[in-house]
DNA sequence: GTGCTTTCGCTACGAGTCGTAGCGTAATGG
DNA sequence: CCATTACGCTACGACTCGTAGCGAAAGCAC
């Protein structure tokens, strides 16, 4: 969570836990209206703080749906199940597990969609929600590389181009899976994500 | 496209050029406003018709917005490349080209996000976008098995998981790439993609 | 042609939301 | 105690929504 307001040295500080009702209250308006229908006023109200302070924080809409969804993925870690496969079907587990909530359905495609026509929104996200991903694929290949289960990749430009691709077909697949087919990302089906994705980094390699 | 008035046998008929500007201006309304600031009396405007005439023949801003964007992915056929590498290839392009026009961007991830909350909404997207893609991904893996490049498969439930999951890492992975990461899917990318599939479905079928 | 039926364009309407302004009060730091 | 900032509250004009009602238009059956 970035910064909202640079910490003014004098005069009444903003409510913490404000910030906290607010983001928590949004997420459970997001359950019960979905997107279309939650209202600022709404969100002020479950809160139990005054619409004006809401738009003092957030510009509008967008940016604070994009808060309360990003604390969603916090969870996210990079378990140490002792194999690269393993590794990632704990993480994409976790992944679709999150995104299982209705919090989370309602919200992230919505924001995706805003973001399209808004690149202030796009880099909001970038930086609260799709890093905290990516940093995961990173991570996991890192290890995967000391296990000596993955090539190791001197040249960087080519290693980035890398891991962009497997964070789009890990990330792209599960959302695509859940929000489109809507079809859930059990344990059968994370297996065989990652058996082709595994089978054909290492042929790929060659 | 489905039927949305069954065809009463008398009165005035329903005009079908009415029905073609009006999805004509509302894709253009996307891409000059976007998702959230598009409403109906704009569209009606644009397309020249009264906004009475788009509450008889839609329920709202999201079935209208669903058969606009559907529309977009009746150009999408399946080339004869000669190999399923070029075929996939040429698939995911026309995907990506379609992707990256801003009336689709602004307005797909939008109406997927609305289905959340909505399963006659989902319906229309299987029925209307979603299946159209989905045959492409059947037709192209049927000719693999005929020119022997993949293994056919007897088990029709083992084959439609197959076909769900290549559809879904497929088509989530060109849209996370487009729409999330916001960069292009060019060959270059495409062409690593389809590599990466090849090669884990060749080693998964072993 | 004469009806019958349905769609069309137009206008008007109440309900609801938006984002902002203004005001008095509360909570800090100097 | 004073300057400064945040807060709750109320009120406001502007806008959008979806619907109702009306007369006119465009088909089909006869």
């Amino acid at each position: 969570m970035q910064r909202r307001y640079p910490a003014s040295r004098t005069g009444r500080p903003r409510s913490a836990a404000a910030d906290t009702a607010i983001l928590a209250a949004t997420r459970q308006a997001l359950v019960d209206l979905g997107w279309s229908k939650l209202t600022l006023s709404d969100v002020a109200v479950r809160a139990g703080v005054a619409k004006t302070t809401l738009y003092r924080r957030w510009a509008g809409k967008n940016e604070l749906v994009v808060d309360a969804v990003a604390e969603l993925f916090d969870e996210l870690t990079l378990p140490d199940r002792g194999s690269l496969a393993a590794d990632i079907e704990g993480v994409v587990l976790q992944f679709a597990a999150i995104l299982a909530r209705p919090e989370a359905r309602s919200g992230l495609m919505a924001v995706v969609a805003e973001a399209t026509r808004d690149e202030a929104l796009r880099e909001r996200i970038r930086a609260s929600i799709v890093d905290r991903q990516k940093r995961l694929v990173v991570a996991g290949r890192a290890r995967a590389q000391e296990r000596g289960e993955l090539p190791p990749e001197s040249d960087t430009a080519r290693s980035a181009r890398a891991v962009d691709l497997i964070f789009d077909m890990v990330a792209g697949s599960v959302v695509h899976r859940t929000l489109v087919s809507n079809q859930p990302a059990d344990e059968e089906w994370v297996h065989g994500l990652t058996r082709v994705l595994l089978s054909g980094l290492a042929a790929g390699a060659r």
